[in-house]
DNA sequence: GTCTATACACAGATAGAC
DNA sequence: GTCTATCTGTGTATAGAC
């Protein structure tokens, strides 16, 4: 690779991580151009040699998020790889519900940037477009999954799959968007908010014994 | 009151009844002032002789709506009045909680401008701000307060008050903001939500048993 | 590829006639 | 109070020198 093209890497780089501090802490639709080439030390005109759109970065984000994904997934111990289809699986065993609800809080968390940007690029959508909804079906489709194993296994629900993933869904991007800001107010642990949603998710308000 | 004065009010009325649709169908981030006006067959200029700004006729409609909102609880039948602490409840009712989740959901169906555009001008605020997390919490204050009671009365409870009704309420309002468009695809109808909601808070994914 | 300077589009808001 | 016409501020995107 011949400097220039190095130089050029550098600032395709720089100018991803200004975006994503940016976007992390003002917000997507607040961040405008001019403030990522700022915070990245370059110039405005820089920024379209690298990127069409602030939405065509938002893209380049996501890819660079999927791919990081993806190359966890296949450096894992147990490997099952992209697959996606974790054979022994009850979403009603409290240990195994708790890791998947810790994966995915982990996630948003570390991806706190583009979770952000993707969130309010929807909502700027506005309704009607039925974005959001689409999004929120797509994002959830691992809980839909394990829901409907458990049904076709007998056990039963507290209604059709796709709507039950959408609501635990719903749940985790909403709290994750409001209260997952660096060290807002709130104060409280990741382990906190995770336990809790496992106990609410698993046996709800009613308790385990179910006899009240 | 004056004839003019009755144009007045006629002309305010209808640019807050064009704003609620547009709202409604196109979000309030993509609504201009001038949608508006155009929609009420009215000239841009004299929206500004009603309202100062987009901002301040979203809390016109917020109040107009509140003041409803009062009126309907002040000639219930029961009629506890705004006290907002009505006696003898227990949120791990069926029954109660049920009534709860379809009284927030109606509330929500039948206001969605107001909800929309009060979500996506939150939203726009960007994180940081944590305005996202302070109208959470403002917004399941009924919530947190019968979790509270029943803490109190000795039932263990999935986590912090506070933090279970942001979550519940999370839930809700993601849920209503992604399917509560006007007839959008998702076809599901107002029970199968509120039922699938309440079984799922109630007794959680393990069932009512809790023998699995 | 990167810079500076600037054109362009658009939404918010105002001025002044009626 | 309502209208038409216009100004202004702001963010996106491009032009052209280096």
């Amino acid at each position: 690779m011949g400097v220039r093209k190095a130089r050029a890497a550098e600032t395709e780089a720089a100018l991803k991580e200004a975006a994503r501090r940016q976007f992390a802490e003002r917000g997507y639709l607040n961040t405008k151009i001019t403030d990522i080439t700022a915070a990245a030390g370059r110039a405005t005109g820089s920024f379209y040699d690298h990127f069409a759109s602030k939405e065509d970065l938002l893209r380049a984000l996501l890819a660079d998020m999927h791919g990081a994904a993806h190359d966890r997934l296949a450096s894992e111990p147990g490997g099952a790889g992209a697959q996606g289809d974790h054979p022994p699986h009850e979403l009603t065993d409290r240990d195994q519900l708790r890791e998947h609800l810790a994966v995915a809080w982990r996630l948003m968390r570390d991806n706190r940037a583009v979770m952000v940007a993707l969130f309010e690029s929807a909502m700027a959508a506005g309704p009607g477009a039925g974005e959001m909804w689409r999004r929120l079906i797509e994002d959830t489709r691992v809980f839909r999954e394990h829901l409907e194993h458990l049904r076709e296994a007998g056990h039963p629900l507290p209604g059709d799959p796709e709507l039950v993933a959408a609501a635990m869904g719903g749940m985790l991007s909403m709290l994750s968007y409001a209260l997952l800001d660096d060290g807002s107010g709130s104060g409280r642990s990741d382990e906190e908010v995770i336990d809790t949603l496992t106990r609410l998710l698993l046996h709800g308000l009613a308790g385990p014994g179910g006899s009240a």
